[in-house]
DNA sequence: AACGAACCCAACCGCAGCTCC
DNA sequence: GGGAGCTGCGGTTGGGTTCGT
């Protein structure tokens, strides 16, 4: 890693080191950077302000379209369907956002992010429930959670370890590392010591955590030909589990492939109509946290206006 | 009506991973 | 192999808005 205070804080000044301007954008701005990203393409979001004779940082530009401009972004109101898968793949995946946006077409990671911290979390608790884990706030047979307990502006960064925030959860670039190391043994690791939200709990009327678990190891134990290739938590085989979740139906579904089938994959994905695929095997999407592969993942699941959205093709009830 | 508290969300920041040279 | 540069992610902030008193 780069020592942020050396080369890369004057490699890539911010803003306001350079007086660029900062805040919120103005039409004009909006109008000059979505033209000169539909004319020229994403990427080299660096040079990209100059170029399109914005005064702005790269960075502030690519937020910019991915959380606003980009066409497939939806707007709107979190849909009942959607808040489910939500809850669902937060349970499964921790703060991993852009991985979770990936599965939900048309959302960005940023506004999951802020409905999760602003509203999911919230009902977690108030349910009784511990947003980071999933599992019951109190587990001891105590008298029931504190309903009414204020519920602060900070609930959605209050973690009971506050030094741990990006340590303690599945989620963490840390643990993934752990599995994807985990992988390279070969060995299924056992989830429970990440205390992940696969973990066991109660009173959610979705899937048992328990048979997440199995199902996502029996994926390995009774899958195909591939198998060895595969390690616990393949990118292919997570992404399987993934469209198995949304699909509800955590033990079908299952398609393993080579790495490095999936490194070609990742390439077409530069496609973007092919980011979500179809399904039976909508996969590849959810690819980038969880591999080494480049990163490609989360865009299109925001194109895939013509490709088919797993939501409504799953659960056939997201409506506009 | 006025004020403060709470909420919401766009935007920023720092870090980490990846690619290229 | 290692450093430089770029991109993307997740956590956090802060300003505008809404709610409650």
């Amino acid at each position: 890693m780069r020592n942020p205070a050396s080369a890369s804080t004057s490699k890539t000044p911010c803003c306001t080191k350079v007086g660029l301007k900062r805040g919120p954008w103005t039409p004009e701005e909006d109008e000059l950077l979505a033209n000169y990203v539909k004319r020229e393409g994403e990427g080299r979001w660096r040079t990209l302000p100059k170029r399109a004779g914005l005064l702005r940082c790269g960075k502030s530009c690519r937020l910019r379209w991915m959380n606003y401009l980009r066409p497939s972004v939806k707007r709107g109101q979190i849909a009942p369907d959607e808040e489910d898968l939500i809850l669902r793949l937060h349970r499964l995946l921790g703060n991993r956002w852009s991985l979770i946006a990936g599965r939900i077409p048309g959302r960005t990671d940023n506004e999951i992010k802020n409905y999760w911290n602003t509203h999911l979390s919230k009902k977690l608790i108030s349910q009784g429930i511990d947003p980071r884990t999933h599992k019951p706030l109190n587990p001891k047979p105590n008298p029931s959670p504190d309903v009414n307990a204020p519920v602060s502006k900070s609930i959605p960064n209050a973690n009971p370890n506050p030094s741990s925030s990006r340590v303690g959860e599945i989620g963490s670039n840390h643990e993934v590392k752990e599995i994807e190391s985990n992988e390279n043994h070969k060995e299924p690791p056992n989830l429970d010591q990440y205390h992940s939200p696969l973990a066991a709990d109660s009173n959610e009327n979705w899937q048992s955590a328990d048979g997440l678990v199995t199902g996502l190891q029996s994926t390995h134990g009774t899958s195909n030909d591939d198998e060895d290739d595969i390690g616990f938590c393949n990118d292919d085989t997570f992404s399987s589990f993934l469209n198995s979740l949304i699909n509800e139906d955590v033990f079908g579904n299952h398609n393993h492939h080579h790495q490095q089938q999936q490194q070609q994959q990742l390439q077409q994905l530069q496609q973007p109509s092919n980011v979500i695929a179809p399904l039976p095997h909508p996969a590849i999407s959810v690819q980038a946290t969880f591999s080494s592969s480049p990163r490609t993942v989360w865009e299109p699941a925001a194109l895939t206006s013509t490709s088919a959205p797993l939501v409504h093709d799953q659960k056939d009830s997201m409506s506009p």
